[in-house]
DNA sequence: CCTACCGATCGGTAGG
DNA sequence: CCTACCGATCGGTAGG
């Protein structure tokens, strides 16, 4: 009982947090902003984590897992590069569009974790992307695509996805997989006609 | 000679301080951090800035007139819509390029501005966004683009383009011409061959 | 979850 | 551009 009622406060503590720092950033969020939230007091918050920075580095490794996690169903898509640019583009949409104010926070604040969480992070990150210079790579040698610079490539079409963050509203009427799927229209076949 | 050798510090302020608040984040950035890279006392900086916030204002407000600056160049396109656009991404991100540091403090930091400066940030910003919006609108009209939803397009290509601050480096091999020249590429013919 | 604090640091001012 | 300082606020702890 007692351990669900902390775990139950826990979450909440971290769901204020992701919203605070969405809005006014890592950095110009206090601990008292985060408590008066809440209604309870700064010093309380410490009952529930061990710091300021553990908020933080729960968010942006919960993402990163979220984003390795929703990459599982892409690796068996195999008709052409295209239909797994298509896939890979509704799974990342997908985990963004799941949670905006938690994305926010981890395309904008991972800056703020220290070491070694801050090299684990970009390394992760690394990773992730090399996953899309692939399917980029092997759609180019297999004739499908067309690009003067893989890597180039790859951080127009990550920054494209990435921004959905920004302006996704799940009250709105597009569902993730309408937003992943015209994005990947967009960047497989351009604005022209 | 005195106002001559107060302008250049000044000037060196803002550059410093634009660096900072790029690595580390306004908040995060003490004007006793930045004194220090400056050989100065935190107190000495007041004799040339009024406050923190105003070095903040003067980067958002220098890079908006840019933008808009740039501009006037992409008006006097008429060949076709997909020139036009071309052109206002070779503008766009010729800016960028000229200073990614302030660029990263104008797409980042913004939201730390006081009123009412944010609203006028806010106010120009959408101005800017019409812009692009006009073309894609004028595009579709002509037959020349096709798309579902242009303002989806126009946040699609805007943050293709804003991306760049994070990647483009000066003395690497692109110039900012190439830089425009292959995005606009990718947002008009996408990747499929 | 609270009261009562801690040392450190913040942006900024007075006066030279 | 400096010394000397201001009140406010920071993340966090002790002890209940």
């Amino acid at each position: 009982m007692e351990t669900l009622v902390k775990k139950n406060r826990k979450q909440q503590i971290e769901e204020t947090a992701t919203n605070l720092f969405r809005e006014r950033g890592y950095a110009a969020t206090s601990m008292r902003d985060l408590a008066q939230v809440l209604g309870i007091e700064a010093a309380s918050l410490y009952s529930h984590i061990k710091s300021k920075e553990e908020i933080l580095q729960k968010i942006c490794f919960r993402m990163a897992d979220e984003f390795f996690e929703a990459w599982k169903g892409v690796e068996s898509e195999n008709s052409s590069f295209a239909a797994k640019m298509k896939k890979a583009a509704i799974a990342h949409v997908t985990v963004i569009t799941k949670d905006t104010a938690a994305s926010a926070v981890f395309f904008n604040e991972w800056r703020h974790l220290s070491e070694p969480f801050l090299s684990e992070f970009l390394t992760m990150r690394n990773d992730y992307e090399g996953r899309f210079i692939q399917i980029i790579e092997e759609g180019i040698n297999s004739g499908e695509f067309e690009t003067v610079d893989t890597h180039f490539t790859m951080l127009t079409i990550l920054s494209s996805l990435n921004w959905t963050h920004n302006w996704y509203k799940p009250q709105g009427s597009l569902t993730p997989d309408e937003v992943g799927t015209r994005l990947s229209e967009l960047i497989l076949n351009g604005l022209k006609k």
